[in-house]
DNA sequence: CCTCGCAGGAGGGGGGATCGTCGGATCCC
């Protein structure tokens, strides 16, 4: 799949356009077209085949025929000729934070500065001193930001962004002018990975709780200090905002700092057209030469005065954008869907115990689970040919269906399930015999080798994985490992096909550095009909609170308590899980 | 550059904070 490729292209080619100056409409056109191209679920290289670039919303002739030159010969004319003019370097010289396309262009046509390397010696041998709008702190800026570039500001995966903002929200909540305090951003939106973290408070004494802030000791650099925000780097170089407001306004705020960009500019163009105003500090109705406040307080009383239903923050995004604007802006808005929620999870299907790789015992495992309210727990280690991760013998199982088995006689109002997490061969053959996998109560599968085989085989593998009768889920099905591996090249259309006809759930796995199916996976699939479950993964007790990244993913692809299989009672999962 | 709506050409993403320098660039969602 391509889809990324393309879109980085895109994404590029929109960047240097903004420094070689061209009209705003134009770039922006880029980017659109780029962010669409990434929220694709369909494969661009099949789109092309079938002739249908100009479909995708923001594609029109141009941007096609440039899409179909890359995607054919693997180059685009006009992005060779774009960097003749431009070089591509530039683009590390805009990573570089403070500085935006006016200062990259005005180095490089009067310094010819081409690199981050330029810069740096420019900035050093005094040389930037004395240009337009330049002077020592610019300078010293730009020397900061090039260090922190340097070091690599890489996007954290959802649970290290909830880590760390719990950090600063419990060394903030307690001081006395913080009346209320709530993390925002990408990270309340429960995006896969977050690149800085954003955080609310409500108080009626913004300097203070600003100055509290910015002396704390996980501060490293302030790099904004405000009357009412202010914005720090942590020794990780994890960027920290802080925003603060007054009670009348929290609500307004919460909505305007929670994203995404362009759900906030929906709103806004949707308040104008109802001739009215939104900002981080209300909703107003718009007069001649006044404003009459409308709401602010809570996000509810926002939404309301904009005629809408209160929107989750996991949809606040381009993921089934048309499908939620749709709702609003058709004559009859539909009321929106129940989304699940994470009380509506009733067990775990995918652990591991110390008879693989995991680090409790199933007893300590199953207590655990039972404190989090669980019904059911599938213990599902690894299967015999994953030797690293301790993958059990079939003589091993044997011995474990007894401990489980005894567990079970011990146990009132909770069931642990014998599972497996079984291994998908090279060529799509499983692990253990059916003999063997008719034992179990849960079959998962999974893929862990043979990554690069390409799609065809791949896809093989998995298709031929959901036919096997003995066979319930797919765990983590794409392979992603966050900030490590790209999903493997498979045609996931085809794999969804193969897991609703064979009644075959799809994973979304919770684990932080996975998430794997991904929100748009989840979105697409959910409207081709597959159910999910939703497992941690967990390989010690603590992992079993990384649920609730899990049930994020699945409302931000529009899933509701239905689609996910272990919302059920054990009886009714049983039930669903049987194969026809 | 795209889309709309009309047939060639116009209009196109919202609202605000902060910094560092003097009008505006950069950044936030």
């Amino acid at each position: 799949m391509k889809n990324k490729e393309v879109a980085d292209l895109l994404e590029r080619m929109g960047t240097l356009l903004e420094i070689k100056g061209e009209v705003v409409f134009k770039t922006r056109a880029y980017f659109k077209a780029a962010e669409n191209i990434a929220n694709l679920s369909e494969d661009i290289e099949l789109i092309r085949r079938e002739n249908r670039l100009e479909e995708i919303p923001g594609i029109g002739k141009t941007l096609a025929e440039k899409i179909t030159q890359y995607l054919d010969t693997g180059r685009m004319a006009a992005y060779e000729k774009l960097i003749e003019e431009i070089p591509e370097s530039l683009l590390e010289v805009v990573s570089v934070p403070s500085i935006g396309p006016k200062k990259a262009r005005l180095f490089f046509e009067t310094l010819k500065i081409k690199s981050l390397e330029d810069l740096r010696r420019a900035a050093e041998g005094g040389r930037l001193q004395g240009l337009v709008g330049i002077q020592e702190k610019t300078i010293e800026n730009i020397l900061r930001g090039i260090r922190v570039v340097r070091q690599g500001q890489e996007r954290m995966n959802l649970g290290t962004a909830a880590e760390i903002a719990g950090v600063f929200i419990s060394a903030l909540e307690d001081l006395p002018e913080v009346k209320r305090i709530a993390a925002a951003g990408s990270l309340r939106r429960g995006c896969e990975t977050v690149r800085d973290i954003d955080i609310l408070v409500d108080s009626a004494k913004p300097q203070a709780v600003m100055e509290a802030f910015v002396r704390l000791p996980q501060v490293k650099i302030v790099n904004a200090h405000g009357e009412t925000k202010s914005s720090i780097l942590t020794p990780e170089n994890v960027q920290v905002d802080l925003r603060v407001v007054g009670s009348e306004s929290f609500g307004a705020a919460l909505l305007y700092f929670t994203g995404s960009k362009s759900f906030n500019i929906k709103l806004r163009q949707l308040a104008i057209k109802k001739g009215m105003k939104v900002s981080e500090y209300g909703i107003f109705a718009v007069r001649e030469e006044s404003e009459e406040r409308l709401a602010g307080k809570t996000e509810e009383e926002c939404f309301k005065a904009l005629g809408l239903p209160s929107i989750p923050p996991e949809l606040r995004e381009e993921i089934g954008e048309e499908e939620l604007w749709g709702v609003f802006c058709t004559g009859r808005p539909r009321p929106l869907p129940i989304f699940i929620e994470p009380k509506d999870i009733q067990g775990d299907l995918h652990v591991h115990s110390t008879w693989s790789d995991g680090h409790n015992t199933i007893a300590q495992m199953v207590e655990a689970a039972q404190k989090r309210g669980y019904q059911y727990l599938a213990v599902s280690d690894h299967s015999a040919h994953l030797k690293v991760a301790g993958g059990v013998s079939a003589e091993d199982l044997k011995k474990k269906k007894r401990e489980i088995d005894a567990l079970n006689e011990k146990l009132k109002d909770f069931r642990v399930l014998f599972g497996t997490e079984v291994e998908i061969d090279t060529e799509g053959n499983l692990d253990y015999n059916k003999k063997v996998l008719s034992e179990f109560d849960i079959v998962i599968a999974s893929i862990h080798s043979g990554f690069e085989q390409g799609p065809e085989r791949l896809t093989r593998r998995l298709v031929k994985t959901c036919q096997n009768r003995y066979v319930h889920g797919i765990a983590h099905p794409t392979g992603v490992h966050i900030g490590k591996r790209e999903p493997y090249a498979f045609d996931f259309q085809e794999v969804c096909r193969a897991a609703v006809d064979n009644n075959v759930f799809l994973e979304i796995n919770a684990f932080p550095v996975r998430l794997d199916l991904n929100s748009s996976n989840v979105y697409y699939a959910r409207r081709q009909g597959v159910k999910f479950a939703i497992n941690t993964d967990a390989h010690r007790i603590e992992h079993l609170d990384y649920m609730k990244f899990g049930v994020s993913i699945a409302r931000r692809g529009w899933a509701k308590k239905e689609d996910v299989l272990n919302t059920r009672s054990l009886k009714e999962l049983m039930k669903a899980v049987q194969k026809h």
